[in-house]
DNA sequence: CATGAATGAGGCTTCATTCAT
DNA sequence: GATGAATGAAGCCTCATTCAT
């Protein structure tokens, strides 16, 4: 037990203790990023003020990340890594593709509402224009994401589940647009609960809008 | 009398030939705004890039608009007006509501791809956030927008049309974003014409996605 | 008398027909500069106004005045002449100092009522600092002003009138002060007839504000 | 409990050594932006030049002060209520009202020659007109300055002091116009002594420009 | 001559980033 | 490591001046 606790002391651990508190600081501010952003927009968002909402000085945050740009590729880079990882699961269930496209549905809207959420919300927060779009391209996934959905609207075509006569590009384009109407800006949908929500957004996608005679 | 009509034109013309000169500028300083605004977004596009696009001197902008907001806001304005205008025409038609819808979308795809639309595109500008989104919400008729649709899905569901259990507010909000579908940030959708997108989008929203066995 | 009609129309006298246009137009914009100027200082004086106000185009006022400076110097010159042709004709009055410089007061004031006045009010209109004020010092008559009123005073200490234990220029510097009295600042003393308050003034000034007992 | 008290003081310093340096360079500012205005006007002062001034960059100044206004707001209020209290104190002596009132000329006049003068010299620094006059007058007390002097002239009538033919309005006037005589304007005033002028200028206003028979 | 649209230099201000303490 | 004062590039806007019509 001794060497035990010796051990604990040893730079490698005394190292990762630090690396822990790195990491958790890290993590505030990326959360602080994420509100100010949300609220705010990219261009908005001031470096001074997710500072200042985390508590830590304006220079703090260039120990953590290299640039404003840095700090939301980061940002959106590790909301859309869980958040890809989450859809790979939902993606190898057994189910029809029809249940696993509600399932995605549905972790869209529960992942904005708790605010976790990127991949999904680029054009809400202003980074789908000028010079910060290219670089998201490149780097962040949401080509993942289509290439997913692609594959996911095929197989539903294949098994004889959705209408062929439809492109799946537009398949692919709609439903990522259903995927971010629970988005911050229209407050008058976030009363409904994504349980809610997603009922008649699938309805409608699904089976259409008209009345069944 | 014909010498004498020809000579009423003169006084007028002469105004009216600076003024159309003047009405001409204007309508180019907007053009090139809104190609910077659709490429860059409205915190990257900078008047000096617009004055630099129409090949005029950064000054020669506050002839025309006394800010950048001012600018923005009238180009905003402008197209708004002009398509509200049509929806209005386009809502007042005898046919029923699925087919004005159609006839609705098909004019947004048009006006896109012409580079005159905005009501739909705010979102892809990044004026949807911020200090601006209040004055846009205040100055821009969006709310109109949402009003008109709102009453003709209501329409929709009295006549019978549309299948009730869905929340009307889900349905504007989805028509809404089917709206901005052939927006300038998807190059592959733009390959399509207006019309052949409107085939399968209305086919989706109206009838589902689900193969009809 | 023909020919002397015909002489009229000549060359010479056509062009001192436009000429006496052209004066006429400039007397007009040193007009309207000098309201302008009264009201809102050297710096916040627009060429466009200043043209607003006489009617005619900015580009015009760039035919009477070569720029900004050069109006404001000649609208300056001007009035300083006339005023100090004034001052030549009262100080070679027969009358004692005393009563020439009570003269030289009411002129001031009378002047300044009428917004024909600037020796005076060069302070109060911000020309009495910065790039402006070399200019000021080399091209307009103030130091005529000072040496004018200097000569005076000796003479009054020479004849006896004044105190010659007080140095004339401090005798000098207060007089102007006292000059400026009636500027356009200060609103609550216009309401006095220049007669009125040269009368206070004058009393103040040479007799001295204590009670005689 | 010396010791005790040497602690005490170890915290605040922290704080109060920042502070100090940050209060010790928002006076240098403040002197610098004092010089430039003195020298080159309100509006020929440039934001540019008062940094290069202190060798700050023009961002810095920004830390200091929101705006140039304020900067300039700042710089007379500061000096302005310094010399208000000033005037209080003199103001409630026993002495006599004359007494007083040279008291005042000569702080003007000291005030002046060490670069610490504002109420008075608003009119030497091109403030006294415009759209900047409103927000002087609004914030700053000028007025507080022709109230506290109208109050002493009037008690000198009162008193039996002053000749009550003279309007108490015209004797503030002529009065402030004596406290800016010692200005920065013009030099060959300057060589003589704050007490030498005072004499003088006493001796004319008190007891008049006449030679006593 | 008269016009007024166009110019461009120059001023104010913001904010991401750096660096001495 | 943490701080926050300092920097300076870049953007918006004004206005005296010019020039084609």
């Amino acid at each position: 037990m001794v060497t035990n606790s010796e051990l604990k002391k040893q730079p490698p651990k005394a190292s990762s203790l630090k690396e822990k508190q790195r990491e958790e600081r890290t993590a505030l501010i990326l959360q602080a990023a994420y509100d100010v952003l949300v609220e705010k927009g990219y261009y908005e968002a001031s470096m001074d003020e997710i500072a200042a909402r985390v508590g830590i000085s304006k220079g703090t945050l260039y120990l953590h990340f290299k640039s404003k740009e840095d700090l939301i590729f980061m940002l959106i880079e590790q909301e859309t890594g869980k958040f890809l990882s989450l859809i790979d699961q939902i993606m190898t269930a057994e189910s029809s593709v029809h249940d696993r496209l509600e399932h995605i549905l549905l972790e869209s809207y529960r992942s904005i509402q708790d605010g976790r959420q990127f991949l999904v919300a680029l054009r809400a927060i202003g980074l789908n224009q000028g010079a910060i779009r290219d670089r998201i391209e490149e780097q962040v996934s949401i080509i993942g994401l289509m290439e997913r959905l692609t594959r996911l609207f095929e197989e539903g075509k294949t098994r004889g589940e959705f209408d062929t006569a439809i492109p799946t590009t537009i398949m692919v384009s709609i439903f990522m647009r259903l995927m971010e109407l629970y988005s911050n800006e229209q407050p008058e949908m976030n009363d409904l609960s994504p349980e809610n929500l997603l009922k008649s957004v699938s309805q409608l996608f699904f089976h259409g809008l008209l009345k069944k005679s």
